[in-house]
DNA sequence: GAAGTAACTGACCATCCAGTTACTTCACTG
DNA sequence: CAGTGAAGTAACTGGATGGTCAGTTACTTC
């Protein structure tokens, strides 16, 4: 095997990754990382410096992964559903890493998703003062709702027992997804006009 | 201290879940349980028989607990979803206990819990068959997209970092869970009529 | 090919931690 | 009040685990 820090930095955070999704932070195993990895426990201390610093590295990466996969469009909320329960879908793992990480570490946001965040809530924003969005909810709490409504059936929500999650369903959560998305958000409130501010 | 067993017992369950709902099973001290209750840690062991099996004794009675704190009613939705909030907000330990699970164990269902999901979706199923509430989607989905809203900002979800939340920041949220819910149940779809099936 | 350096390893250690054992204390009864 | 069984405790065990370190290997430079 050539020697090549940057593959085995790479290798190490590849392997850290599963299992921080698989077993947590406290549940992780940083021999079990490096045997996966196929090097030595101890480069894990040299490119990381400790257990905890190996899960923040592997977190900011799931979430810059994240914020990549599913580019925001303020004007087709739906789609933008869509694209977060398809990405939840395929990497199960990376929500579970954001569940972990909300548990244990008390769910900071990362600078990146923080940043992230509030350029989503001026594109939303701007899209309610259009007309384009319904503006009967702030756009930090439509778009919590948004996220929430995406995230229903990804790793870590309840899951029946046992029973095996066939294509058919997959497909039926995604348009229910879209569907609930579009209703939350399609300009014109059903029925009567929301009541004017948000205060109960 | 008088010696009861049964007070005994309590006090070990009522520390363990404090200490399950901060640390996860993993992250679980048994040490540190026994210490809060003051009690020695031998007791667990008499009492419980192991520290998951004390989680699991731990996580029914939160299971119970949450049952009986919203009942459902089909035929008020949104009401149900807002006492949901409101639960999740008086007692974040429990919705954390719950996350913990359905990631340390998969969130395989307890038997109570699913006895009373089946009963809520033949509930909803009711409704929507008398027109109640929308029949756009399966009750399965729309109960669990209902819930996922419900818990959006319970203990789990992500939180600005720093930022404290006041009372019209929960008072706005409960607002837009309960108007979000009422979006997507109150019958008769907004604008045209769902497609037939929910096959993507 | 000698000197120097970065990558890497195996063995080790102090500590932690779930679970056990041997013992003591208490409440109650006949 | 002696005896008994349940409640409770302190001390202990053995395996796991995060982290360290002296030393080796592969590669580069001159």
């Amino acid at each position: 095997m050539a020697r090549d820090s940057r593959t085995t930095k790479s290798s190490l955070l590849r392997a850290a990754t599963d299992e921080f999704a698989a077993y947590g932070i406290a549940g992780a195993r940083v021999d079990r990382i490096a045997a996966a990895a196929g090097y030595n426990k101890n480069l894990i201390y040299v490119h990381f410096g400790s257990k905890e610093q190996l899960f923040d590295a592997v977190y900011e990466a799931a979430v810059q992964e994240i914020l990549e996969a599913a580019p925001f469009d303020a004007e087709d909320l739906p789609g933008y559903a869509g694209a977060l329960f398809d990405f939840h879908h395929a990497h199960p793992h990376l929500m579970r890493l954001s569940r972990w990480h909300s548990l244990e570490r008390h769910g900071v946001l990362l600078p990146v998703a923080e940043k992230a965040n509030s350029a989503k809530l001026r594109a939303l924003a701007a899209a309610q003062g259009e007309g384009k969005v319904d503006a009967g909810l702030p756009p930090h709490l439509l778009l919590a709702l948004l996220v929430a409504l995406a995230g229903t059936w990804a790793e870590g929500g309840p899951e029946p027992l046992g029973e095996l999650v066939g294509a058919a369903e997959i497909a039926a959560r995604r348009h229910a997804v879209v569907v609930s998305v579009g209703r939350l958000t399609r300009p014109g409130a059903p029925g009567r006009p929301l009541p004017g501010t948000f205060t109960s």
